[in-house]
Formats: C-alpha cells, sequence, structure tokens
DNA sequence: ATGGCCGGTAGACACATGTATACACCCGTG
DNA sequence: CACGGGTGTATACATGTGTCTACCGGCCAT
C-alpha cells in the first residue's frame, strides 16, 4: 500500500483544488502548486523529479480512489432491466464526492500531453474491459458477441466520462443527463440485439403508435 | 463576407499551425503567436484585444470552415441503407483535410476556459439541429421522436469529434475506427426503433445464432 | 499637400516561471 | 555522541510573459 503523506501529499491535494477551478493538471506550474499548498516551491523538488512525474502521480492518485468506486460497484448486484440505471445512479453519485476525478479525466484524455493521453487510455481501457466482464458474466445483454459488449463498454465509459462534467457542473440539469444517460446505454445495447437484422424486418417490429 | 487577411490573417494560421502540435488554443501566448507568425509581438494588438478574443476569432474562423463542409455534405444525398457509411467516409476525410479544426474543437470542449467552452457548445448544437433536420426530413430513420433524432444527433456529433481525433493520430487504425463509428451510429438509431419494445419481446426477434 | 488612420516596429516595465546551489532542521542508526 | 538522509527553506539567475508608450511608413480622403 503506497499511502502518501506530508509535502507531497499537500501538494496532490493542492492540484485536485485548484483543478477544480478552471485550470487542467498540466497547466499547473511548479510554483502555482507549492503556494496553493502553502511550501516553498523548492520543495516540489523533494517529491517529483518534475512537472509530467507530478501529474502522473496525481493521475495514479486518483486512479486509485476509483479503483474502489468500481469495487463497490461490482458488489452491488442489479437486475437485467435495472441494471443501466443503478449504475448510472451509483457512479453519478460517486463523481459527484469526487469532481476532481472526473475533471481531471476530462481535461487530459484529450488534452495537449500525449504522457496523460496515453496514460489515461490505459486506465480507461482497463475499466472498460472491467464493465464488459461483468456484463458477459451476469449475461445481461443476451445474443450479443463479447467484441461488441466490449466496444459499446468502452464507449459507454467515455460517454459517462464527459456527462459527469456536465453532470457536476449543471446542478439543475442533473435529471435530464441522467435519463440521457440511460438512454444512451440502452440504444447501444438494444441496437447491437438487432444490428444483424436488415432494415425492413426492422421496420416490422416497430410500432406504428409512439 | 468577413474576409481575413495580413497580419491578423497570419496570427490566426500561426495558433492553427502551432495546434497540430501538442498544444491547445487557449494555451497559446502572445508572443509565441508572433514570433511563429514572424511579426512583431505587438502587432497582436493591432488585431486582438486579448488572448480571449483571440480564441474566440481563431474558433470563428474555423468555424467557418467547417461550415462549408456541411453544407458539400448535405447536398450529397445518400440512400438509406447507406447514409452512416457515406458520412462517416466523407466527414473523416473532411477532418483529414482540416485537422487544426477537430483539435481545436476536442481541446476545448472539455478544456479549462469556459469560454471557449460555452462557444463551442454553441456550435456543436447548430450542427446536431443541422443533422437532425436532415434526418428528419429525408424520413432515414422511422417511427422515431424528432427529440430523440436530436439527442441522439447530439451524441453523435459529439463521437465523431472525438474518434476523428483518433482517426488524424492513427493513421494505421483508420480503416478500424471508421467501421466503428459507423456501428455506433446504426446502433443508437437501431436501439432507438426498438426503444419501447420490453426485454422478452426483443429477445424474440433475436435470431439464436451470432 | 496635408492630416489622420491603419498596420507594423522598438524598447522598456513589472512580474511569473523553472531550475540550481547552498543552508537549516529533525530524527533514526551507528 | 556524531552523522547522514529526508524534508523544508532562502536566495539567485536566466528566460518568458502581458502590457504600455512612443515611433514610423504608407495610403486615402480632404
Amino acid at each position: 500500500m503506497n499511502v502518501v503523506t506530508g509535502g507531497k501529499l499537500k501538494l496532490i491535494q493542492a492540484a485536485l483544488r485548484l483543478i477544480t477551478e478552471t485550470r487542467s493538471l498540466t497547466s499547473l506550474g511548479l510554483r502555482e502548486l507549492a503556494r496553493e499548498a502553502g511550501l516553498n516551491p523548492n520543495t516540489f523538488y523533494r517529491h517529483f523529479k518534475n512537472l509530467d512525474e507530478f501529474c502522473l502521480q496525481v493521475l495514479a492518485y486518483v486512479a486509485e480512489d476509483v479503483k474502489t468506486g468500481v469495487r463497490e460497484l461490482r458488489r452491488m448486484a442489479a437486475s437485467s432491466e435495472q441494471a443501466a440505471h443503478d449504475t448510472v445512479t451509483f457512479v453519478y453519485r460517486y463523481f459527484l464526492a469526487h469532481p476532481a476525478a472526473i475533471t481531471i479525466a476530462v481535461r487530459e484524455l484529450h488534452g495537449p500531453s500525449p504522457l496523460m493521453r496515453q496514460a489515461l487510455a490505459t486506465q480507461l481501457e482497463a475499466s472498460a474491459r472491467e464493465m464488459a466482464e461483468d456484463i458477459l458474466e451476469r449475461g445481461l445483454v443476451p445474443g450479443v458477441a463479447p467484441e461488441t459488449i466490449r466496444e459499446i463498454s468502452d464507449m459507454t465509459i467515455r460517454y459517462i466520462l464527459f456527462r459527469a462534467m456536465d453532470y457536476l457542473e449543471q446542478p439543475e440539469q442533473r435529471a435530464r443527463i441522467q435519463a440521457e444517460t440511460e438512454r444512451f446505454i440502452n440504444r447501444q445495447f438494444r441496437g447491437a440485439m438487432v444490428e444483424h437484422l436488415p432494415q425492413s424486418e426492422l421496420a416490422a417490429v416497430t410500432r406504428p403508435g409512439n
């Protein structure tokens, strides 16, 4: 267990605080961090070689946080019908309690630093794999190929990521965002179930009303 | 027609050049831009009040570019069966020729500047509305409510945005990314068509093989 | 021809930044 | 006790930045 303490922790937490304002991780400065942490600028060098290494460590720190969330989520079994709803509810509540995590993820996933992008892509891939595994084990979406489930999981993770950002920033829209997210997920999986049907046959099962 | 020339154009094009490297629009500096444009730093002030205004103007500049692309796209009628394929092919080819546009969009849509985010959200909303209109007019997805089409269009625009980034950066993966994009779009719309069916009925229409 | 404006330049200012070196303190080990 | 490593501090330097004021040439309309 790599527990972080002292000045190192102070600096990381300073970064998390600054990021929830309008900043991105890679744009933070060494002196800025030290100021926010109430430390001397040079203390930074006691703990990190340079800003790149710092960013990676902050990422690792929040990733650790998120992993415990995912573990909780997997323990929470849901019925097939309600799986999307319960999962989305849980995830958004979780991010509400850990705002810095998604802010970092969203900002850096497509940000200017290749280093961060690569590190985050790895994290997301792991999460997508885990999600796909879970869906397959619980047989939530019968008759769909595992690769397809994997593909949809990947997309869903990304979708949730940036919708979670909206969710944080627009408190009055939260119900709507959550509903849209659930619809998005259901559409993806339902779409996959009827993917191979020709357009004509598909139209037949669609009710005229609505 | 608000045609841009001279030093102003030089500065904007300098920004587009710098962005295709590993930079984001809002992180560019005034002197950096002038250097890249081969101008005196102070010339910047002849054309822009400050960096914020500059960013907005660059955004407007590329948005103009993209709009002409969308107009071309709408003139290109496609059959219902092939609509997704042809559209995606066109869009990715287009972005390949205008790499700065998507780079800016992707970086700033979730970037640290609220100003940019808001401006981009407006642009994307307009594009989504246009796409939904087009789909409705051509009756490509029968039996789905207009709001739903609107919602899916919005999501699709965003999806294409960041997949286009991957598309640019990973030349060897382009075929795969394009195929995934098409599957994504089809799944969304097909999912919407069977959205109201209960799980049991849905399972009935799904063939057991594959 | 002249006066004003537009675009571009030059120099200087106050400040912030990353980095390097050197110093001070605490605390556990020998 | 001494000492050495980990942690935090002070000072300093070179460089980069946004912004200000002043200057200069061309161009157009009066």
